[in-house]
DNA sequence: CATGCTTACGTTACGGGTAACTTAAAGCTT
DNA sequence: AAGCTTTAAGTTACCCGTAACGTAAGCATG
């Protein structure tokens, strides 16, 4: 009787073959379906699996060599916000369906955290890596080079990636915000975000903005960075912070919609009509703005179909099919009714 | 431009041990920092490894049984909601402090999912599994039985687990919350949720909530189980089918407080007052009620503690500490505003 | 009946690390 | 200086599956 030894006490295939009474090749073989057995064989070989459970060690196949492995890689900075939440189920449930597996990194929006996350993902020989955004660290950026696997960088648009990308480009968007915000006649604008200590896709959104709203004849009277998430109650008291301030702003414009719901309900509960007494404009088109009583003026943002698009790009390339690198996913104005009509 | 060998063609121990001129042996004990090789020594092998960029293949060290793999598998039902997204952020970011790795599958609410993943994650050798719900198919039990390694089941908290369990007692919450708003003079109340193909939390949740009205004079006249996401969006016309039927509901409790929010958007849409003209109750407590102007009446579960516990508990066992195999995290009713005081 | 071909297996080697064991040289003791 | 201990290595075997190759038996063909 041997005790639960500190080695792995799972079943292996040559305990089924002894049990089958044949070699663990001829077991490989049953197993594997590829023929070169005969019917006999494999019920035997078949009765004895089902009868000790056993379950394959793809950790040898991989190890071997033969086959690369079924894991993919996905880094997301956070699941607070919503949005990456449904990239990344986007992603597992495609990566999913093709029998691949995620295997989850919260990078916290930092290099740092990335960098240690791509170094031990890296040693688990992963079939391939998703990374949430195009900023990384020079070592990482050295790893990901070396590495020869697949590779997709997502949500900002990398028209030079290091393999393939695909995203919008957030630059854009937040420049179509700031023109339409702007053909609304407002000229006093205010914008409240949150801050990441790296270079991130809501800064390039930003510097759209006021690049527009200037080019309107606009002003972005104050920009509001808070080290918070980027979810509701945030939102809730940058606006206040931000009006407290008195620059005049007429109209603000949030990082996503969940803080500019924050923004809504402030104004609501100092009695502050939207969008007669000030205008409010999100960003990413969540779910919530489904219900809420006006249509929140916001960017369309395909985010499930963002995670399948890049899943769908990985699983490509690893089936050796030709996928294009850049893939530019799209955004759409939601004009909505929370800012005044454009004349 | 390098042909792409089907092969691995990654530095290996070897290779850095050639190129400082020792066996891999001593480069393996080098990297390890077990001691045994003198300071030169180190320092050649050292300077190989960064100038090769090598990393190690730690497929190879458990593969080959020395140590457990660093992986543990999370299953989570899906991630538009929100609660689950947070539960998953809390075990992910303890997981990831502690050096482990979230391999990551979405069953949507499915046993035949969760079963189909947990094969497929047992054949990478997880170090230990964590999973939301208690019920599993048959086959899924049998494996997780076998497979020898610790198990955690989260959200429902089950007092005879297969391994370990932390969560709530869902029936205990919904009694709660039935007594509660039977106790604001109730009688009529409605329900509005999802159903899933299998026997979940929030049906408990409901059959407990159902005793405790009924123990309490009350009724649940209606009961809605939509066939949809647990969203804003179906809390809204799950609310209009709710209310269209005409059973004379007063208050309705929600599946959760998207749902319920939802329900709040289209009593406001038809210029329903709440609590005064109808009662909204939610249960989770999530962020979006930080902001709402009037307090939503819901159920305060911690998610993310409830995932940073499981992680905790998971990692205990993997290092032999003696873990408590289950761990209520506990409720706390938020008696709020929308709906009626109690006398 | 010798030859070649097919079927149904078995045998050997390998991959990348590490445990366990072995060895050579250096250091220390008396 | 002989004998013992310690240090710094090297060698061998193994983990579990699979590719590549080997082989024996059965069968058809000329």
């Amino acid at each position: 009787m041997k005790e639960k030894s500190s080695k792995n006490n799972r079943i292996s295939l040559s305990e089924v073959a002894r049990a089958a009474g044949v070699s663990k090749m001829t077991a490989s073989r049953v197993l594997r379906g590829e023929g070169g057995y005969s019917e006999k064989t494999r019920d035997k070989v078949m009765e004895k699996v089902d009868q000790l459970g056993y379950l394959p060690n793809r950790l040898a196949t991989v190890f071997a060599g033969d086959q690369s492995s079924t894991f993919v890689g996905v880094s997301i900075p956070d699941l607070g916000n919503e949005v990456f939440a449904q990239v990344l189920e986007g992603i597992d449930r495609k990566l999913g369906s093709f029998g691949r597996q995620t295997v989850l990194g919260l990078t916290q929006h930092t290099q740092q955290e990335e960098e240690n996350w791509i170094r031990t993902v890296l040693s688990w020989q992963p079939a391939g890596l998703i990374l949430t955004g195009r900023y990384h660290s020079p070592r990482a950026t050295e790893m990901l080079r070396n590495a020869g696997i697949p590779i997709v960088e997502i949500w900002d648009l990398n028209s030079s990636p290091l393999d393939m990308s695909v995203g919008i480009n957030h630059f854009d968007s937040g420049f179509d915000m700031g023109r339409y915000l702007t053909s609304c006649d407002y000229s006093n604008i205010g914008y409240v975000g949150t801050s990441h200590d790296t270079a991130n896709a809501a800064t390039t959104r930003l510097d759209g903005f006021c690049k527009a709203v200037e080019g309107g004849g606009g002003r972005v009277v104050k920009q509001l960075c808070l080290h918070d998430t980027a979810t509701y109650y945030p939102g809730f008291y940058g606006t206040e912070q931000l009006l407290a301030s008195g620059s005049g702003v007429e109209c603000i414009f949030y990082q996503n919609d969940a803080m500019a719901f924050g923004g809504l309900q402030y104004c609501a509960s100092k009695g502050m009509l939207v969008p007669h007494d000030i205008g409010i404009a999100g960003w990413g088109d969540l779910p919530i703005a489904s219900v809420i009583a006006r249509r929140l003026t916001s960017m369309h943002v395909p985010h499930l179909k963002l995670g399948q698009a890049a899943a769908e790009m990985m699983i490509g390339r690893l089936s050796d099919e030709p996928v294009e690198p850049c893939r530019d996913i799209g955004f759409r104005l939601i004009p909505g009714t929370t800012v005044r009509n454009s004349a």
